[in-house]
DNA sequence: TTACAGAGAATCAATGAGGC
DNA sequence: GCCTCATTGATTCTCTGTAA
């Protein structure tokens, strides 16, 4: 079975997925059964590459390595990097393959344990990512629909590696499985903190219930999400302080306080100095060095 | 998930310092 | 004296954290 989705509407819709920095895209996938020989390379891909080998032989050269594969065995090709693979001359290799992107698509990878440390992979789940293989070249027609289609499968074909892969290592990449919320509301702090956030906006954007997400927040930053934020605000604020001549109800505005006063009032409170007169302090620091040198 | 106590946020008024 | 900017205190309402 020959790649499809290769058309020129496709990669306009790609170039606009990258450009949008979409969480995952599927670019291209397929099915092959191999000559005895077969090769593919030295060459480089755009995008990240998986192949899964449903029966036969075969080799995989990154790195200056070179890896001998069979059934079961997974293989991973990362962006710009040149590989070669090709399928035994006696028991050539049945593989099939997906290619993809995205700003997550590095993260599942490493979720799966496959990273440029370790390209290969063994997953026991044939089945499940024939079938969802299958699924995306059903839904080539290119079609709304379709596409919602496609990416469905791409995430169940990576969520089968992720799952397969959880369940062989004795301990999770994360201490908990709930640390990803942490991670994701992190994030959103750090891109939002200098608007009117709150943290039912954070649950919000995870997808969980507020108090639910307050809890596992401070089981692992041992401080409550409201405290980090405050926290992060008033370092974000102190840095404003020394580094520009903003002045307080610009600073205060920028680091998502609408009322210079309150924050006023909240910075003398956690730093037990007002920020004229922590800003006063740096100054005279800075000078006192100066003369110092 | 819910209820509730307590903390945080918003607002207003008063005051002081500094520049014009 | 007037204006702007910053600070502080008091009050009220909203939001958050937490236990059940």
């Amino acid at each position: 079975m020959k790649p499809k989705f290769t058309n020129s509407a496709r990669y306009k819709c790609l170039e606009y997925l990258k450009k949008h920095s979409v969480d995952l895209y599927l670019c291209y996938c397929g099915m092959e059964e191999c000559e005895p020989g077969h090769y593919y390379g030295p060459a480089t891909r755009s995008e990240y590459l998986i192949h899964y080998i449903l029966s036969g032989k075969g080799i995989f050269q990154a790195d200056g390595k070179t890896y001998h594969l069979g059934e079961y065995n997974a293989f991973v090709i990362y962006p710009d990097e040149i590989t070669f693979y090709q399928a035994d001359t006696e028991d050539p290799w049945t593989y099939i393959w997906v290619g993809f992107g995205g700003a997550k698509a590095e993260t599942c990878l490493n979720y799966a344990s496959l990273n440029k440390e370790n390209r290969i992979g063994v997953f026991k789940c044939k089945e499940e990512l024939v079938n969802c293989v299958k699924g995306m070249l059903n839904a080539s027609k290119l079609t709304y629909a379709n596409d919602l289609k496609r990416e469905g499968f791409l995430f169940m074909f990576l969520s089968a590696l992720i799952n397969e892969n959880n369940a062989n290592e004795q301990h999770n990449i994360y201490d908990y499985p709930y640390q990803i919320y942490v991670e994701h509301a992190l994030e959103f702090i750090d891109h939002n903190y200098d608007k009117d956030i709150k943290v039912n906006d954070i649950a919000n954007y995870i997808g969980i219930d507020r108090s639910y997400f307050a809890n596992i927040f401070k089981k692992i930053m041992h401080v409550s999400p409201q405290q980090y934020l405050i926290n992060y605000r008033l370092e974000k604020a102190r840095n404003l302080l020394k580094k520009s001549n903003l002045s307080i109800s610009e600073i205060s505005e920028r680091i998502g306080y609408s009322d210079p006063l309150y924050f006023s009032k909240l910075f003398k409170k956690y730093y037990n100095i007002s920020p004229t007169e922590y800003r006063t302090q740096i100054e005279e620091l800075v000078s006192a060095s100066k003369k110092g040198e």
